[in-house]
DNA sequence: GAAATCTGGTTTCATTTCGAAACCTTATTA
DNA sequence: TAATAAGGTTTCGAAATGAAACCAGATTTC
């Protein structure tokens, strides 16, 4: 793809973005946390062209983020699966849904309502938080400059 | 843009990534959660092209994600700047960056260390939680159905 | 055992989007 | 008066996207 790339770019936040920042890339992977495993399902469940698929799904392969399977006992058949790499994405879909449910609920039905499977309760709504669990807003941060200037430890 | 949108879609998430699911948008949200507000500064900082800029800026500004503030005593002077919508976004840029951390760290340099500006301590791991404040992985949620069909407990 | 089907793709091609660079407009400064 | 700065817009080639057709191996159906 030759869409400016920052796989070289110092920011994290860049390169997280590269592997997982298009429009597809955390759709399937959302959809693999509902549980999709298989391309034919990926496809019609997202609506998306094969073509894009395919490579979508071969770039998360690559990136580690889906494992393929061959699970072939009686004719093709493969699965995706979520690599824990993967399933460390979710954090950025909760906050991503819980984003998109305080701004943009759809109007007709309520949102989806995610649960514990263990109590059947809620789930926290997430919240940047400091050492000792106090709520961080964007304002209460900031970048600790490179610490080898003045000789901290390691 | 003709990409296939979600404006419609039941799902938060994609409806999330609709207003800031490509390339560049949640990137102009960072910088400016880093304090960026110029056009130019934007422009430089990213390294991005001035027609997608603007582009971008619209769409942001039209969500409701920035605001456009005419700032020009002396000549044509705009400021982007972040809404109360955008700085929500804070928990989800975190997610990222601490996944793209944990996951793709850059060889050279240590990653950013965002800290609390109150004590100069690190911010905190972000996870998911149930009501208690124990961590969930995405096996331990579901997905509570429509209460109103069927008359299920939780 | 031949035909239709299922799965997981490729290929082709028209339409969009991206990125770079040039250009434009207003206003300020040298 | 010319040069510069800010914030864009225009143009154009290159790349990505999406839809649909095609393909190939294995399998069920008749």
């Amino acid at each position: 793809m030759a869409r400016k790339r920052f796989d070289d770019s110092s920011c994290s936040v860049a390169r997280a973005l590269n592997e997982v920042g298009d429009w597809w890339s955390l759709l399937i992977v959302l959809q693999a946390m509902y549980g999709t495993r298989r391309f034919v399902d990926f496809q019609q469940e997202l609506g998306i062209a094969r073509n894009i698929l395919v490579d979508r799904l071969c770039r998360l392969v690559d990136n580690d983020v889906l494992r393929k399977v061959d699970v072939g006992e009686h004719g093709p058949r493969f699965e995706y699966r979520l690599t824990d790499k993967g399933r460390d994405l979710f954090p950025v879909v909760i906050a991503l849904r819980q984003w998109g449910d305080k701004y943009n609920p759809c109007p007709e039905k309520p949102p989806l309502d995610l649960r514990d499977r263990r109590t059947g309760q809620p789930i926290r709504q997430l919240e940047v938080q400091d050492a000792e669990g106090n709520p961080l807003s964007v304002r209460d941060v900031f970048v600790q400059e490179d610490p080898q200037d003045d000789k901290k430890q390691a």
